[in-house]
DNA sequence: GTTTACCATGCGTAAAATTCATGGAGCAAT
DNA sequence: ATTGCTCCATGAATTTTACGCATGGTAAAC
């Protein structure tokens, strides 16, 4: 394959549609010299002339005409498909459960956004997941989970640890319930399926029987509100609730933790990790999110 | 349009076909650390990696694979367009009638081809005038005409003019025939309509009656070879018969000379005036078959 | 451990692109 | 004709870029 010289090329399509070298110079922020030897050295390169110069203006010769629609429709092609791929390393979107999202991921959006401020992040709050990544509706995940998909790289962010808090507002005058004392009050479950107020008074060598008065929320999040409001006491997993402690909106009750079996990790198809939006995520978060020291990357 | 380096495209295609910048690298005659520094241009570009380096190979990401079939159909367009322009300018389709072919364009062919061995000419030898090119079956024409068309560039190269000659053996050990003893001979015509005999004896002041004893051709040159086989006097046109009289195989057999009203012209299309092919054979058409010293050319 | 086969990279050089300044050709208006 | 204007072409100098060379590093294979 012997192509003509393509920088003469470029020039030579935008000199065609001005009909004017010295406009296609300005076009290009380049001379009008610079324009007519490109024009020269493709006019060389085919050993035939590609203009008629007119003091009146300049007019393409039928070869020109032929050479003409082929390079901007070839360079139309590798502008479209160079758009196409630079778009995907300016924009990512990050899947979290609604929990996640409110609790982990919103108060420290702002910080990672300004470190890249080019970086079009979105956040995608989609219920249940799309183990494939095949819905292609983000491009990165945080995901409790304890199966790993092939395809798929995991980084593990954090396990689950669950402690009791509730709003100091619950006990006015009182004192801090001890454990045996939970039960006078509310217990707010995090979730509908899973016993994990059962699981932690186990934890605790209690057995507080069967019927513990209770509502249930649908998210982890869900029932931390509802706490931070004097509903009750709930379970609320550690990492959620730094906030809510520091400020005094909720205070924990408990250095008892039930720690799940499963873990938060960070989760990206293997054809994305190339991507440096997906990079910069992935080290942001796990610098922020991991209870743990940075592993060396498996890549 | 902001498009990407286009060279360094043109290295990612190879190396992205190769898989290996070495043999890139060999493939367009550069050393690898040449290859490696485009591939990281275009990356640089780009803001993120075209591939994926491994000790044991190279693969492309999947940014490397959306650009790759984008580049190579790019680019092939391009190259398909410029062999289509590039063909046009190395070959040349030459037409002329048989008689002017055989007589005037085959004996210096060969002179031409020598300047020009990249060029490949071919004569075409079609009978009757496509007056308008439109055909598109040769791109420079001989042709004798009075009329011009619009849209076609004619040079005139020269009058017709016929002078009687004939074959020495036609005479054996006999002298030379004067103008009155012509009759006493075979008159061959060469033609079928005009009567170029009749006039060319009235031009002399001779009536030799309507029932001239004759042979008709069809071309010009066959009357010339026929005359040149001793089977009597013809008229031939003065330039198809300069080697005949050089080398004795004719002998001219008066001055008298009928010059008709129509030229010897080559013609060809305003459009393929700027082809250096044309350009070129019409230089060398000019200076060789010309009774006149080249003129300013139009164009 | 050693070799091998890659790609990356610092540095010096060669080549190419670009600018600047100037010249020349065709056209239009005076 | 003459002048002025608008383009493109071009010689020379300069800046920029590409390239080769030699070397270094890394991961797999022997």
């Amino acid at each position: 394959m012997k192509l003509p010289p393509l920088n003469a090329l470029r020039v030579f399509l935008v000199a065609a549609e001005h009909h004017s070298f010295t406009k296609a110079g300005e076009t290009l922020h380049l001379t009008q010299g610079a324009v007519s030897r490109h024009i020269q050295t493709l006019e060389a390169h085919y050993g035939l002339p590609l203009f008629v110069r007119q003091a009146r203006g300049l007019t393409l010769t039928p070869e020109g005409v032929a050479l003409f629609p082929a390079v901007r429709d070839a360079f139309s092609r590798i502008e479209a498909a160079s758009e196409a791929i630079s778009r995907r390393s300016r924009e990512l979107r990050v899947k979290a459960s609604p929990s996640i999202a409110s609790r982990w991921v919103l108060p420290r959006f702002t910080q990672f956004r300004n470190r890249y401020p080019d970086l079009m992040v979105s956040l995608v709050t989609v219920t249940g997941f799309d183990p494939n990544f095949k819905s292609r509706e983000y491009d990165i995940s945080f995901q409790a989970c304890e199966t790993q998909e092939p395809g798929l790289i995991y980084h593990r962010l954090r396990g689950a640890r669950f402690v009791p808090v509730a709003s100091p507002a619950l006990f006015k005058d009182k004192p801090r319930p001890t454990m045996e004392q939970f039960l006078d009050y509310p217990l707010l479950h995090p979730s509908h399926e899973d016993q994990f107020w059962s699981q932690w008074f186990a934890l605790s060598g209690m057995n507080p029987g069967s019927s513990i008065e209770a509502y249930a929320f649908d998210t982890l999040d869900l029932a931390i509100t509802a706490a931070s409001r004097g509903m009750g006491i709930t379970l609320a997993e550690e990492s959620m609730i730094a906030d809510d402690l520091a400020n005094g909106t909720l205070v924990q009750l408990s250095d008892v933790a039930l720690v799940t079996s499963w873990a938060y990790y960070l989760i990206y198809p293997q054809e994305l990790a190339t991507l440096p939006s997906v990079i910069a995520f992935r080290d942001w978060a796990l610098s922020e999110f991991s209870d743990t020291p940075p592993l060396q990357d498996t890549l």
